[in-house]
DNA sequence: TCGCTTATGGATAGCGCTATCCTATGCCAA
DNA sequence: TTGGCATAGGATAGCGCTATCCATAAGCGA
């Protein structure tokens, strides 16, 4: 018998070869065009053009990342989605990072630099062309497995100009000070600050705090209010109930996120305490909702959807090997005053 | 010149041959040893493991896609992350996906079917193992789409029994028919219904709210609030000011969703309006703040994570081939009613 | 004219897995 | 004994792309 014997998998669909077929090149010549990668005689990447659409000719990823080891899709790390900011920040990295050709892939860390260590070793494991990370404070397994991967990687949210790093974010410390600043200007001599959470992010921004207090001869440790739970709109409740049960002096507390502020708006109002004319009171992000309160929140609106923007933009042109000349991008943030100061 | 020429492209990384080779099989050995296709002597799986934690070996999921044309992650479509709902769908999602060895990927449809069928088809080419999407209403092409890939699907968030399809969710028409005859029960006899973004889960709660009213024979066209803009607190401070202007003989309002109640609550404070004694207010799915607003609100409480946790865990089941008993699982909800009704 | 460099198309050989077929072995009923 | 059949290991051949080397042509100074 002579029957060639055919075992194909073939899975039906249109491949780089049938496009070399109908254009009659090369199925090198095919990819090369399609990529941009070296030189092609502009003829031919319009013949294969031609026939990618008349073929409906659409590139495996999976073929794709198998050959040059490196996937089409970014990581991206971040600390936890229930907080709105994040939800802006990905907003804005998914639109960027989609218009570039790139999948984004999110891995919730949950704040815990473990888990971000075995998320990241996950993720690494699927060879992503690129690498979105929140700040720069981790362990050092898994600053050592950034840096090993050779993976481009741009960090989020801080603008610290680590040497070496790529960086998109604003000075959280800058933002504190400056609110504190704000507060002091409008006369209040006790002010309190008070946080959850306790990440890097907002450390930085007790720093400013403290910074600002000190400048003004008016810092004392006894108005730092520390709470290392998560986050929330009750704990908000819970720490003003406590801060003016046990310090009745402050005269006004800035809270570290603005969902602490609409908790404990909410809770003066049900203790019937004035804010601001008893306390005032202001938060961090410009979160939805705070411009409804009663009295609206006075905060410190951040870009976070520019940031993302912004760090997807250079992490495309990373991937792409581009030249970035600004590594590290600040790009600032808003004091928002409203009626609670 | 008798060397041999090798040109490698080796990355490095251990591989299955170098499995193979250390638990002296063959690599197809190996690959049946470590996804349990097939029976293999337990003495050779013992082997092949003892070779896998020597060398650390780790899949490469890229080349297990191109030879088995068939990805190891799922894509997830749902319509917005800024409603908290589907934060806390994608986060029982994900966990329950990662332990079975699956990757998550994200799309975000902003409620768009158009933009859900692009997103459907880029997902696709990927060849993900599963599928996740939020309801049953979506254009034809998508559906067929679906279909045609023959990607295993569970449908999220609702618990209709469409024939062939997977579900996991509950009844959004009894559950916004049950809230209405709390309601009732209450007493109020002019309960309006306030809804924003008009996806097709709110206008099945719009039905459950019109069979109750008209079992009591209460229904009045008049009492319907649709807005097509999203959802949002500030939205549902207009809305509810509207209302109050233009019929203030309504003595309840039943918002589609807590957001919208929440900002409700907060222009009846800024306006006077007592809640409940002038008007009561009610929303939907329970979201964070809402027991903390004045007065917390009266909602339903949806079991969102559940679902995601639930859905993942049926199409784990799905992808693996076996059998699924219960193709449509209703989770149900909880009236949680508080001091706004 | 000869070399030399710079473009550009193509042949070849994988990337690291799995689907498919084939073979060897053991067990049982007839 | 023999045939039938289930069990399990392995050889082979891709999956659909891209990296790498090679070949050919063009440009150009000496």
């Amino acid at each position: 018998m002579n029957t060639i014997k055919v075992k194909s998998r073939a899975t039906g669909r249109v491949t780089l070869a049938d496009v070399a077929r109908a254009a009659n090149v090369s199925p090198i010549t095919v990819s090369r065009a399609l990529r941009g990668e070296r030189a092609v005689d502009p003829e031919l990447v319009a013949r294969v053009q031609v026939a990618v659409n008349k073929l409906g000719y659409l590139p495996n990823p999976a073929a794709r990342a198998l050959a040059s080891g490196v996937g089409s899709h970014v990581a991206v790390l971040i600390p936890m989605l229930s907080n709105a900011l994040f939800v802006d920040l990905l907003e804005g990295i998914q639109r960027t990072l989609r218009q570039g050709g790139y999948q984004t892939l999110i891995g919730v860390t949950h704040y815990d630099p473990g888990e971000e260590e075995i998320l990241l070793r996950e993720q690494l494991l699927h060879r992503p062309a690129g690498l979105l990370v929140t700040g720069f404070e981790r362990n050092e397994a898994t600053r050592n497995l950034i840096a090993q991967s050779g993976v481009p990687c741009v960090h989020l949210m801080e603008a610290s100009s680590v040497s070496g790093a790529y960086s998109v974010g604003f000075s959280q410390a800058d933002a504190g000070a400056e609110l504190t600043r704000h507060l002091l200007a409008k006369g209040y001599l006790r002010v309190a600050f008070a946080a959850a959470q306790l990440d890097p992010r907002t450390l930085q921004r007790l720093a400013g705090w403290r910074k600002a207090l000190q400048a003004s001869g008016l810092y004392d440790p006894k108005l730092e209010w520390l709470n290392p739970a998560p986050s929330s709109i009750s704990l908000g409740a819970r720490m003003f109930e406590q801060i003016m049960g046990q310090q009745p002096a402050v005269d006004a507390i800035f809270f570290c996120n603005d969902d602490l502020a609409q908790g404990a708006l909410l809770a003066a109002l049900r203790l019937g305490i004035a804010v601001p004319q008893r306390v005032a009171v202001a938060g961090f992000n410009d979160l939805t909702g705070s411009d409804q309160m009663l009295p609206p929140l006075t905060t410190v609106h951040t870009p976070r959807a520019e940031i993302g923007n912004a760090a997807a933009a250079m992490l495309l042109k990373l991937m792409r090997g581009e030249a970035v000349d600004v590594p590290c991008v600040d790009l600032g943030y808003r004091l928002i005053e409203r009626g609670s100061t």
